[in-house]
DNA sequence: CGGCAACTGAGACTCAGTCTCAACCGCAAA
DNA sequence: TTTGCGGTTGAGACTGAGTCTCAGTTGCCG
């Protein structure tokens, strides 16, 4: 798929009009990203990295992160866990996401009379908003099936690929 | 306000029902919990039980959040930030949370068309919802006029009362 | 060639939260 | 009254995610 190469180029592009270098380290991570990934998070990064054939410090993987997000490419999600996730930015906007608290599956969705009804709430509170963040956890249709139970509601813990711990 | 003894009978009736003990120190905490804040953080609490008289250990606070939690009087919340919030539960139910970046202020609001737009778009992706999680950051009134700016949005920090580091 | 700015990995550090452990109640049976 | 025994506590070790520092590396430009 040339859609990596055309965000290769993209970031590459960004970083040299930062004054900053397309180093190998960060082509390969970035790479990797646009060719698998759409939600994940820094660890599950590195452990691919890791797999793959690239030896890349953990601060580089943040560090790259962080000029993803800023070059908006890619953006940082919260999806009710207590670590951040990443997610890409395609060229549509701003959406919420359906998160299954059994298979960690994430479901995106945007609704605009949500998004209506939360600005009137906001008026009627005489309150600017800047950002929203919504996450509705549960069970996705697959899990209903096979009768699987979701873990307790305040203390979600999603299953992700396996990790090397560092 | 007689509200926190209600409260403090309430949790100490929880514990002997569990065959835990209404100790001072867990005492002490509903109370101030109970006679002051509304949101509040661990560490918050912590510093106010030392601004008070009473010498509390972080693990007795973590704890007795915890069993607070379990006992239905409080209820633990995300606010946008990167640690625990925590909450009154008053007899009403589920709401949400309008957060001010400037001021910290916290908005409560429940609105039922939301509710039910976020039902039925759960149904048309079937999806069986448990939970979910709404923040809506940005500015209140107060800040609003004072012309005070938002931080960026994805870097969010509210301002807490100052706190005493471990 | 020398300088210089950007870059990197290793690992120290932070912060919130959890866990362990030894000392410490307070009550009830012996 | 002594002993035993759960439950409780504080100190501090530990964890996991994320950040920061620093010394060594790279690549470019004069
Ligand atoms: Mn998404
Ligand atoms: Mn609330
Ligand atoms: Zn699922
Ligand atoms: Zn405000």
């Amino acid at each position: 798929m040339p859609q990596v190469e055309r965000h290769v180029t993209k970031f590459n592009d960004f970083l040299l009009q930062q004054g900053l270098k397309p180093t190998s380290e960060r082509t390969a991570l970035i790479r990797e990203i646009f060719s698998t990934h759409y939600h994940f998070d820094a660890d599950e990064l590195l452990f691919k990295m890791k797999q793959n054939e690239v030896k890349i410090s953990r601060a580089t993987v943040y560090r790259t992160l962080e000029l993803l997000v800023k070059s908006g490419l890619v953006r940082r999600v919260h999806l009710g866990e207590d670590h951040y996730h990443y997610e890409h930015v395609s060229g549509d906007s701003h959406h919420d996401h359906l998160v299954c608290t059994v298979c960690g599956a994430v479901i995106e969705f945007h609704d605009e009379e949500l998004e209506r009804r939360q600005r009137e709430i906001c008026e009627k509170k005489k309150f600017t908003p800047t950002f929203h963040n919504l996450q509705i956890l549960g069970v996705c249709d697959a899990c209903r099936r096979k009768g699987q139970l979701p873990d307790a509601p305040d203390r979600v813990r999603m299953i992700h690929a396996t990790k090397l711990r560092r």
